[in-house]
DNA sequence: AATGAATGAGAATTCATTCAT
DNA sequence: AATGAATGAATTCTCATTCAT
């Protein structure tokens, strides 16, 4: 995982806080404080921040699958609801329904960015299927976000400048492993990487129910074959 | 033309409204729709109708124009007033913003239809070019009105179903071209025809600005090389 | 009157409008349309207009009898109810309350503005009484509208850099009263205009009921002592 | 210092609480309030006590100052990050945002009366020349906290009917002042201590940066004047 | 006592649609 | 038929206040 989970809250709300000791006397170790004694428990004091961890990540999957269900127009309120949360707990973790939306894409690309380091080093035989591996799974992760993926590709969003260096990481992680299969001959050398994620990720989107039936080849399968050899 | 342009507003409500003339059968007159029979005292009248008419096609063109700008989020007053008519004028032509998208694209599928008619009566020979070429058109229709085919892809909408039978002829029509090109070797045969639209709608919706770069192949290529041969 | 009263509303939704002739079919008379035969009644193509006109004094009145019983904090909703329309309604006429208050505020500014300038020039004798005078006017319109003319003094808002032109009319025409005052040596010289404003409006702000008791001299009284000679 | 600055939850729903010993009457221990008895055991709870008086004291001068800078409309949690606590810590303190105002307003208050009686006592020579600097010192208070004052003299607000008591005590101290000044022939007797308060308070509402240039005469000198005689 | 997370009642604003003229 | 004013439900976001730890 490389961009750490990016609590975007704690950036957002603690700027000029905890300037003083916090009142609640700790009582005076010899150790900093914030660096944990290694081995200790220390459990008490960290269960707020887990609780809310526990909301934030709820209000996340919600989200996700709300969106996923009925688009990203979807009230915020709703999300709430589905979250089990009121709106102001929504908001105090995600400023802006943008900031929201962002989150969870920058979480699934961060998932993707590890997936493909993985590939990346794990396989360094056959760089082809590992190539169209991860491609398959990307894929997935594509389809169940389709609408955010969408407004990623949108110009005018705030969204895909926000989103423009880990997607950067993406690409460039991708990339290694394109060459390597083209270098292995299996893929043909003049696609770019940008133009293979925009053909998964359109093919995403039309994967419409009844697109792609059980039997025969599926759409992936053909766009494969075309970044094969032509 | 295959789809009656007729002012929708009158068979407005029925489910499987306009172009239910499945294909073909238009009652040919004599003379082209819009000019007068020379002598007809009921100029009155008539004259409403072609203001009308030219009105419906003001606010359609304006409607394309808008939308392809700036998605179909546009306000529809801003639609109005791109085509210079109060909003109650493009209310009275079309009850509904929806219906306004689908008169749009109803008349794009019409057009394809019609494209795609001529595809496959015109080149006997050549079947698999034939293929292509239209695809290509078609792609270059869908890109000019993404938000709008966007948004037949999405499930929940209504447009969806509005448009089913049309869509239905589109892609009747498609498969005839397909089968052809089958038959004559030139693409694989095990691709449906729901998938090649997908495939090909899908690579359109993602034609980012420097997606495809001057040099090189272009995303199309890619999908195709994968139609024609696995 | 200066300031035309800026129908604020009519800037903002007309701008690539009325493109095309207005559909009604005006009967063609010989003069260019927009300019009125004189002496033609001609009342109802403007109709609606003079009712939507209604409506926005309307809800300029409504608007400035409950900022002046309830603050500018009221709901918008409120103001649009007193009006007896809808928010849409009132957002029709004044894109934001801001834009609202200012309306209200432009408006006083300018019949002060215009009462300044029959002061100045009816009254050539008895400079002093005039400039007097003028200032309990204004002490009324202020002490009527003490909200929205705290508002213009505060120093973040957006409402006093969009009345800065018009107050600087006023103070500029209040300028010429008081150089005349001062000429014919009833008020002292070393005070300006501004700060003759800032007393006016700080004395009306704090009228409170019940701290002028009707018997014995009113606060203005002591400022306008103060400003008549050291 | 008069009103006992004592720990305002405690009495915090009566009517007309605090500071309701009128006038004089403190319990006058022998130590320094703070300063613990030397040899008292009770130091776990007597501790609690000081850092929470403490914390009174730092929630009190961050509004203070926060209010000063950005107006009583900033939310309270900014208020509470400003002085380094939680908001639930501020809540404990002032049970209400307005009970936080309202203490803000009363200490000023109280040292005014303060203030305001050394005047009366110390300088029973020079009464006029007392009578302008307490006004002017008053001028100075009501300036820095001019959000605060301003809340005060609104009519609909809590705070007016909060603060009477303590705000009669103080008209009734200034009442003594200007009454010496008036006897001393150098204040006119025509104007009420309420309208003296009015004015001046008034006078530092309207403060805005550049209305006094620092050549000439300040708005206050002016108000004065006025006071002196008519 | 202190903390800060959670809550939810508003508030401003937008926009599809209706309606009087 | 055309016009554009009116409508109000819906949406995003804020902030005073409560509450579990």
């Amino acid at each position: 995982m490389r961009n750490g989970d990016s609590a975007y809250i704690e950036d957002y709300t603690e700027p000029s806080f905890r300037l003083s000791t916090p009142r609640g006397a700790r009582p005076m170790t010899g150790h900093a404080p914030g660096i944990e004694a290694p081995g200790a428990p220390e459990t008490a004091p960290r269960r707020r921040r887990v609780d809310a961890e526990r909301n934030r990540q709820r209000i996340l999957e919600a989200a996700e699958a709300t969106f996923a269900r009925a688009g990203i127009g979807v009230p915020v309120d709703e999300v709430a609801r589905a979250a089990g949360v009121g709106v102001g707990t929504l908001y105090r973790h995600f400023p802006t329904k943008e900031s929201l939306c962002e989150a969870i894409i920058l979480r699934h690309i961060d998932l993707l960015v590890t997936t493909c380091d993985e590939a990346v080093e794990g396989t360094a035989h056959a760089p082809v299927d590992a190539f169209f591996a991860f491609l398959r799974h990307m894929a997935d992760e594509m389809t169940a976000n389709r609408d955010l993926f969408d407004a990623l590709g949108e110009s005018g969003t705030e969204l895909k400048a926000r989103c423009q260096v880990e997607f950067g990481q993406l690409e460039t992680c991708i990339d290694t492993l394109r060459q390597r299969a083209v270098d292995a001959g299996g893929v043909r050398a003049d696609v770019t990487t940008p133009q293979v994620v925009g053909l998964v990720s359109g093919t995403c989107k039309l994967a419409q129910p009844g697109a792609d039936p059980p039997g025969g080849c599926r759409m992936l399968d053909v766009v494969f074959d075309g970044l094969r050899r032509g």
